[in-house]
DNA sequence: AAATTTTCTTAATCTACATTAAGTTCCCTG
DNA sequence: CAGGGAACTTAATGTAGATTAAGAAAATTT
């Protein structure tokens, strides 16, 4: 388990002992997932916190003709999961998979209810970073009511500098709210135009 | 000072003694924003956390053509504010105005933290409060991503069903993501329908 | 209650993006 | 390294919703 990138994460916000160290140690798990396997499947029930430590992983959900609309990417560093799910235990209404192989560390909702029990500054830890997460979706939904789909793009080029490199094309479309066709001809209009 | 609201509103996620509760009411304070006036404008920072006690407040952007875009209305028992500036405390880019007469509770940015420090069980508080925005957030944007305007329409009347009586029309149509002309047209056809 | 402003409606025209349908290139995997 | 499915491209056609413009209705102000 690499246990690194988390704690350097967490220090960021929280400063703990050893002692914390070990006790939030006690409740990680590690997990592998191959690329387009599943790690949450519509209707069932998002029971744990997840965070990536290598590859990618996507949320999204499944519209009712079978279109995918990716709500969010989780590469190495970022925390990932059905929100709603996870804080009613109801069947979850988004998917997570891999994009690549990827390898996640997890707590089961119950140990992270010890966790704040014992160490109460994982309280404002998951605060801070809740509250970091709402910022990003009020800026998102500003991009997404406001902004053309050319400028959506380019706001997304300019916030993932490192993903754009990697990911298909279709799913930065599907990211951005747009059919693959049509950001394949928007760009070949872009780089014509130069 | 109307804290009735905001007492029964925390004691839904935490309990407090009579001793924190006065520690609480010790950093609060009350303001009242007359219709079409601003609590926060695009450029300034946003000092505070507001919870709305009655009244009705919005929090929105205006686009480079001028048009606004509503993120979030503020109905009696809810928390409104331009997250990224709160928490960067840089100057923000919406802006937040009474739709009607509004009489908000709210502390700053600075006796939340002496709060914090006083109460930690206040960090529970705010983080469950967060986490149920992004379960919001997360249901807006594959509602943004996937249905048409017409079902986000539907779904705005089913979720906020007390709003929708009161509401301007152009305010809901700026909240869904059309344009007031397009609303308009869109409620006569699904009247002449029926 | 007249005057002014704001909101709502209707209708014609326009456009950003979707849909459909090929064909092509790129990969994984066997 | 062959072949079979993804991913990407191109192009024609279609459509949800925008824009523009005007007038009517409603709400606010004086």
């Amino acid at each position: 388990m690499n246990i690194e990138l988390l704690l350097q994460h967490i220090s960021k916000h929280i400063s703990l002992t050893n002692e914390e160290e070990e006790i939030l140690k006690s409740f990680l798990h590690s997990k592998k997932i191959k690329k387009k396997h599943f790690l949450l499947q519509e209707g069932e029930v998002n029971k744990t916190a997840t965070f990536v430590t290598s590859g990618l992983l996507r949320i999204y959900s499944i519209d009712k003709n079978g279109f995918e609309h990716i709500l969010q990417f989780a590469p190495p560093g970022w925390w990932i999961g059905d929100m709603k799910s996870v804080l009613t235990q109801q069947p979850a209404t988004l998917n997570i998979d891999a994009i690549e192989d990827t390898e996640i560390i997890w707590i089961s909702k119950e140990d992270l209810e010890k966790l704040y029990a014992a160490v109460p500054k994982f309280e404002r830890f998951f605060r801070i970073l809740a509250e970091n997460s709402i910022a990003s979706h009020q800026q998102r939904l500003v991009n997404n009511l406001s902004l053309s789909a050319a400028e959506r793009y380019n706001n997304f080029c300019q916030l993932y500098p490192s993903l754009i490199q990697n990911l298909p094309q279709k799913q930065v479309a599907s990211y951005i709210g747009v059919t693959p066709e049509f950001l394949s001809k928007m760009l070949s209009n872009l780089s014509e135009k130069k």
